[in-house]
DNA sequence: GTGAAAGCGCTAACAG
DNA sequence: CTGTTAGCGCTTTCAC
């Protein structure tokens, strides 16, 4: 076993010169730097992570929680995550947790114990658990559902919303149809329900309920509202989606139902996820940076962890990292104009 | 902070009766027992990891190695991976290598150097590569990809896609069409391969090259692949795919190009996805039981890590956890019997 | 600029 | 059964 005392042996020194080459920490001559970085080359020297954990008190491991299982959006970020925390020096690991409130709220807490440095929650958590947790624990942590809150994530939403909505107007369409998500407070997800209103209220168009469908957002409720919305005695001729799952079922059962798109309907999605890109045609849609939100998001993360509260986001970076509208296929005039 | 020492006070014995009693490693008095357990409950006390680990010469983490993005199928096992570790006292790492050959081999030894206990690969790794990273390293791993080879996977996927080709068979399906995986040799997929073609040869239907269509097996190309079928003079009454993902693609192309599931065309997948119980009609599949196969395959893979060659997988759990025909709206008789 | 030595929190002999 | 104690490999005072 090659330990430090190993290499300080072999290089004619102390432990105590080793870990300060190697940390840099504090200075040491030429000579011996060398005399230990040889040392540890030739004998193929790796500190052992663990053992400086426990005496650091920082593990730089930073914990992906998952709720349950892992939706398209979440596995598309989830590789971005890892890379880029590792990228930082940080190792991520992965922990499931049941959609109890109680139980996450322990997982915060065992996390802490557990000498975690950081948690991304692949999660939505309501302000009220936010400040239970907050109370409980001193654990650093962020969402990465509404990625970058801290640059008015909200607001890109309601302005990426709004002008899918308007694209769909400027393409002739009055009778739009929108399907949302319910119960999201003053999430992302209301903000691009926001948009939507927005735009038909700037177009003078009348906003009809009926039209408005709220559920849960899995691609197994958009078959559910389909229906609901081909129930209308009065049928759209477009239709905005919250995301793109959503887009992606409502598409599918359109077809079930002999309907075309875009031909007899057009449908414009939100999030930009590969499989929109699979399909066809291609779902128009708002596309999201996220590998730079991301990289935002974690920053924030990382500079609570060490301290540095001073992560300096440029007003031109977030303008040149808007949400951006991505034309595919799917969108066209309306049948009778 | 509270460490050990902290509930052994509390508790009023030593620190050694605390970690007998933690880890279970020898016997304790119950009146003692009571005493700690109800001092780390009372203290909310989680054993320091990190200290454990330079003790014990192990980890108790296994890296969960990704190739670039993550698919359906993997996102669907990765919470079933990290749950069952940790109830089996091993936290998941993750980490995302490149699809180079190189940059893994050099992960695998990175991951040794870091003192990982094992490594499960989701992506498949050829013969010549596992020799590679034998050399070079002790490190145990597994790869998820053909899950259970240890108990015959290729035997079961070989049956299963031979009971799913034969219940096409019995609806009265003659030209049955094929969606494969090319260049995939000896694993899983190519077992799916061998099933269908034993079971159109036990029914005496001559194997029609232009109804077998290779390709890689993501959703974007079961477009191609349908557009492909779709050009041949002789179209199939049904569609056997080795992959839901592939046969949920087609669907929905086939519905693009006015083609009715399963009125014109009879599909059947494979894997059994969540995504395929969301859409309508649902689609007609081979289920497999993951969960548990996912606990043998880590069984097995911490049996090596633990020194434990005898881990014993009982026949009847074998038989009791094949996959097995989930009937769903996709497959019906052939239009013109 | 350098080394000796005291822990970090835990487990596992070794005594009793 | 239970407690005392010596490390696991590393970092960091504290002297020199």
């Amino acid at each position: 076993m090659v330990d430090i005392k190993f290499i300080a042996k072999m290089a004619g020194v102390s432990t105590a010169t080793v870990s300060r080459v190697l940390n840099k920490s504090k200075p040491v001559s030429a000579e011996l730097e060398k005399r230990v970085l040889d040392a540890v080359v030739k004998y193929k020297y790796y500190p052992n992570i663990f053992a400086r954990v426990l005496v650091n008190k920082r593990s730089f491991m930073i914990c992906i929680l998952i709720e349950e299982a892992i939706n398209q959006f979440q596995s598309l970020i989830l590789p971005l995550v890892s890379r880029y925390l590792l990228e930082k020096g940080y190792q991520a690991i992965i922990n499931i947790v049941s959609a109890d409130t109680e139980e996450k709220i322990r997982t915060f807490e065992a996390l802490e114990a557990k000498q975690i440095d950081g948690v991304i929650a692949f999660f939505y958590i309501d302000e009220r658990t936010i400040k239970r947790i907050k109370s409980k624990t001193q654990i650093p942590f962020i969402q990465s559902e509404p990625l970058v809150h801290s640059v008015s994530y909200y607001e890109m939403n309601r302005k990426a919303a709004y002008q899918a909505t308007q694209y769909l107007i400027d393409l002739g369409h009055r009778k739009i149809a929108g399907f949302f998500a319910e119960s999201y407070e003053n999430s992302f997800l209301s903000a691009r329900y926001e948009g939507y209103i927005q735009a038909l209220h700037k177009a003078d168009i009348e906003i009809n309920e009926k039209l408005c469908i709220k559920k849960n957002i899995s691609m197994a409720n958009s078959i559910e509202m389909v229906n609901e919305l081909l129930d209308q005695s009065e049928l759209p001729t477009a239709l905005f989606c919250v995301s793109d799952e959503l887009a992606i079922g409502a598409m599918f059962q359109l077809a079930q139902k002999g309907l075309k798109v875009p031909k007899d309907i057009s449908i414009i999605g939100y999030d930009g996820i590969p499989m929109g890109k699979q399909i066809d045609p291609k779902l128009t849609t708002i596309e999201q940076p996220f590998a730079f939100w991301i990289k935002l998001m974690i920053k924030e993360l990382l500079g609570t962890i060490e301290g540095d509260e001073t992560v300096n986001i440029s007003q031109t970076d977030i303008v040149k990292y808007s949400p951006r509208l991505f034309i595919g296929g799917t969108c066209d005039k309306p049948r009778e104009v």
